[in-house]
DNA sequence: CCAAAGTGAGTGAACACTCACTCATCACAA
DNA sequence: TTGTGATGAGTGAGTGTTCACTCACTTTGG
C-alpha cells in the first residue's frame, strides 16, 4: 500500500505546501515528516538534504511547467493568442495548486536560482511573446527595451496571483484571466489597429 | 563619537541591509552585530527580540513612506499626475536605499504584517488613486472590481524593481518611470480622449 | 531471504537571548 | 579640584533550545 514512490510523494506534497506557505529556511524537517506523517529520517532516504529537496522540487515541477506553457502556445498564431493563452496557463495552474504555484513562481527561489543559460522557463516564454509582439505590432508597443516591457507584464500578471494568495482577493483566479489579458493587450498596444 | 542613538542607528541600517538580502529568518544576530560593529548583546539594549525589531524597522519607515507619498500627490489635479508622482515616488525611493525599498515593498512583511483597518499604506494610497482615476474617465477604464486593477497596476510597478533588484535590468530605475506611467495610463484607459 | 525502505533516539552545531561585568559620563559634596 | 556614587550603554562568554542530519536497528515486499 505503501511504496517508496508513495512516500516521496507525501514529502514533496507536504514540502511543497509548507515552503510555500512559510518560506524553506523556516521550514523545519521535523514539521514536513509531521505533514507527511513519516519519520523524519525518512526524508534523508529520498533526499540528501533539505536544501537539495527543496532544489529538487523546484526543478522537478518549474521546468515541465515551463515546456507545458511553450507547447500550448505553438498553436497560437496571433500576439493576443499568446497572451491569452499564457495568462490561461498560468492562473489555471494557480487554480489547480495554489501552494505549488507560489513555490514557483511567486517565492524567492525562480528569482535565486541559478540556471544554464538558454534553459526554457516560464519568464523566458514570455520574453519570448513580448519580442514576439513587437514585431507584429508596430509603433503601438511601449518604447524601451524588451527587459522592461517583460518585468511590466509579468507583474500584471503575478501581482493578481499574490492578491488571491494573501486572501486580498476571492479565487478562482482564472474567471480575472480575461480583465488582465485585456489590460496586458492595452499596454502593448494589440488592438491599436482595431479600435474604430 | 558615539552615542546610543548613532548605535541604534547602525544596528537599524546593517538590518535592513541584512533583512532585505536574505530575509529575517535567514538573518543571525551574530550577523547584524558584526554588520554594526558592536557586541550581540548590545541589539537587546535598543530591541527586546529579533522579531520585535524587524516589526520596528518595518514600521519606523512604512508608515512615513506612505505619509510622504499621501502628501506628494495632494497636488495633483488629475489621475496622469497622480499616477505619475506616485510612480516617481516609488522609483526614487527605490534609487536612494534599494534595500530598504526591498525589504519595505517587495519582502513579505507589508503583505503579512496586520496594520489597523484604515492605516494609510503604499498600497492603500494606490487604491485611492485607481478609485479616482475610475471616476475620472468613463468607459476607457478596465472592466473588473478596484481591487483586480489596483494589483495589476502595483505589479506594474513592483516588478520593474525587483527586476533591477535581482541585477537582470540596470539602474537607476527612475529613468524607466516614464515608461511605466505610460503603460499605466494605458491600462486605465487616461488618454482614451486624447489620441486623434 | 535479503536488500531497500522506514524508524526515532541521539548528536554536534547554531541559534536567540541572558547576565554579570566594565566603562564612560554625569552630578554634586567635600 | 578631587573623591564618590549613580546611571545607562556596551560587552562577550554562557545558556537552554532547536535545528538538520546520522545511525543502529526493525520492518517489508519481491
Amino acid at each position: 500500500m505503501t511504496s517508496a514512490a508513495e512516500t516521496r510523494r507525501r514529502i514533496v506534497q507536504a514540502s511543497i505546501r509548507l515552503f510555500a506557505q512559510q518560506g524553506v529556511g523556516a521550514t523545519t524537517t521535523k514539521h514536513i515528516a509531521a505533514e507527511a506523517r513519516i519519520a523524519e529520517g525518512t526524508i534523508y532516504r529520498h533526499f540528501p538534504s533539505k536544501e537539495a529537496m527543496a532544489d529538487a522540487i523546484f526543478l522537478e515541477h518549474y521546468l515541465p511547467f515551463a515546456d507545458a506553457l511553450q507547447a500550448r502556445l505553438r498553436g497560437a498564431g496571433t500576439a493576443g493568442a499568446r497572451i491569452a493563452g499564457l495568462v490561461g496557463h498560468f492562473y489555471e495552474a494557480f487554480d489547480r495548486d495554489r501552494d505549488l504555484f507560489s513555490y514557483l513562481l511567486l517565492g524567492p527561489r525562480g528569482a535565486t536560482m541559478r540556471l544554464p543559460v538558454g534553459t526554457v522557463t516560464p519568464v523566458s516564454v514570455l520574453r519570448g511573446v513580448i519580442a514576439s509582439a513587437r514585431a507584429e505590432v508596430g509603433g503601438g508597443f511601449p518604447p524601451g527595451d524588451d527587459g522592461l516591457v517583460t518585468a511590466i507584464v509579468l507583474g500584471m500578471i503575478l501581482q493578481p496571483a499574490e492578491s488571491v494568495a494573501l486572501g486580498e482577493e476571492k479565487g478562482p483566479l482564472a474567471e480575472r484571466a480575461p480583465v488582465v489579458v485585456a489590460a496586458i493587450g492595452r499596454v502593448l498596444g494589440l488592438d491599436a489597429g482595431a479600435a474604430p
